[in-house]
DNA sequence: CGTACTTTTGAATCGCATCAAATCTGGTGG
DNA sequence: CCACCAGATTTGATGCGATTCAAAAGTACG
């Protein structure tokens, strides 16, 4: 049961490269060849605020956080994905308005963006399927405002499994302190939520994973 | 300088609408005719948890709010819309995943759901004008995130007024409760800090306005 | 084996939630 | 027109939970 996980290569300039089924999927057939991978180090940047959008970036293996730095020059975490599109909402933007930052090693699929424009003016299907992909954006934004209007970080812990986890299990991918981040929350007062779940047997926790334990 | 707001008014069945230009301009021109008038008092709900949706509703006049029930019963503010569509993420959802309430008397533009989808698909051009709308709302929804990640409730006021604010200025429509509600915070808090904020001289107050008063 | 980072625990402090209550406001009906 | 009510606004007092600062222990990696 333990949860597969692509690692991350660096394949160099990795010339042709296999689309996951998703992403196969969702694109259409003649962009499939346009695409690139690309590999990014642990704390490189896929992307800057105010640079112009040339790439679409699509992670496949690794993690990467959609990042502003507040006037304090603190980081907030606006965004995090596994697996999916980072900066969806780039298409039509002369320029970033947050930073792309790989958190570990990872692997992306990079789709040109003038391309992917054309296609989705050209084929109903494809901007049929994107604006599904939008849908399920702003829901899962509206989920995370939820969690992060709750007042308790123990409330926040408990929404998260459920909502993104499954099963009542969360796979925790990169660390807790990455975690507290997207929690809106420190990492002391995370580590000591959670040692406080576990004490009154809310949660268990065991290999990166929090799991609701059913009550009665 | 005053706000230019249009106020809600029951018009009965209102058979023959005036699109306002902003949806004019998004929607294709057959589809026009099939959009009807609607009114909801204060309280009322446009649609449930649950539903399964049949219209899309886009806001002219009045106040909307998407609104989810947490586990204690407590209600949770997802998103606050005067103009433009309300739950632009449930065209292809088979039910609403959370409440539309008009927390004032409003005014909506009711348009017909399968309609809607079957013109994206016939249409690149509005399909293509439907995205950039769903991209709009990431965007906004993330700077929402954003607001929400602060810890201070200063932080959060000012944040508001720079980044959904016009000129430093921020109009609070439907007043100081249902604001604190939409920040996360309790009204009495809120309350404090703008005091607290206008002590300073860091803001001014003055007819439902929050402005930031420009400091060297 | 040393370095960097994460995880963990400790103690002090502070901001916000909470509960309470007073004032103000607009709208309603007598 | 005034009494009355519901809701919004405001101030006060108290306690809790999270932040903050500090430091120790654990872990990964070269």
């Amino acid at each position: 049961m333990c949860p597969i996980r692509i690692s991350a290569y660096d394949l160099g300039h990795m010339k042709s490269i296999v689309l996951p089924p998703s992403l196969k999927a969702l694109l259409p057939l003649q962009m499939h060849e346009l695409c690139q991978g690309a590999f990014y180090k642990k704390n490189e940047r896929l992307f800057l605020t105010g640079k112009k959008p040339d790439w679409m970036f699509y992670v496949i293996a690794g993690e990467v956080t959609l990042e502003r730095t507040g006037l304090q020059g603190e980081s907030v975490v606006l965004q995090r994905t596994r697996l999916g599109f980072v900066s969806e909402a780039s298409l039509k933007t002369a320029k970033y308005h947050c930073d792309g930052l790989a958190i570990t090693d990872t692997n992306v699929i990079k789709v040109p963006i003038t391309e992917l424009s054309g296609a989705l003016d050209r084929d109903p299907d494809f901007a049929s399927r994107w604006i599904s992909m939008l849908n399920t954006e702003v829901k899962r934004l509206r989920l995370h405002c939820e969690r992060l209007s709750m007042k308790s970080i123990k409330d926040r812990v408990l929404h998260l499994i459920n909502t993104e986890g499954k099963n009542g299990e969360y796979q925790v991918n990169t660390g807790l302190k990455s975690l507290a981040g997207e929690l809106g929350v420190t990492h002391e007062a995370l580590y000591r939520t959670l040692a406080a779940l576990e004490k009154t047997r809310t949660i268990r926790r065991g290999e990166g994973m929090l799991t609701l334990t059913d009550k009665p």
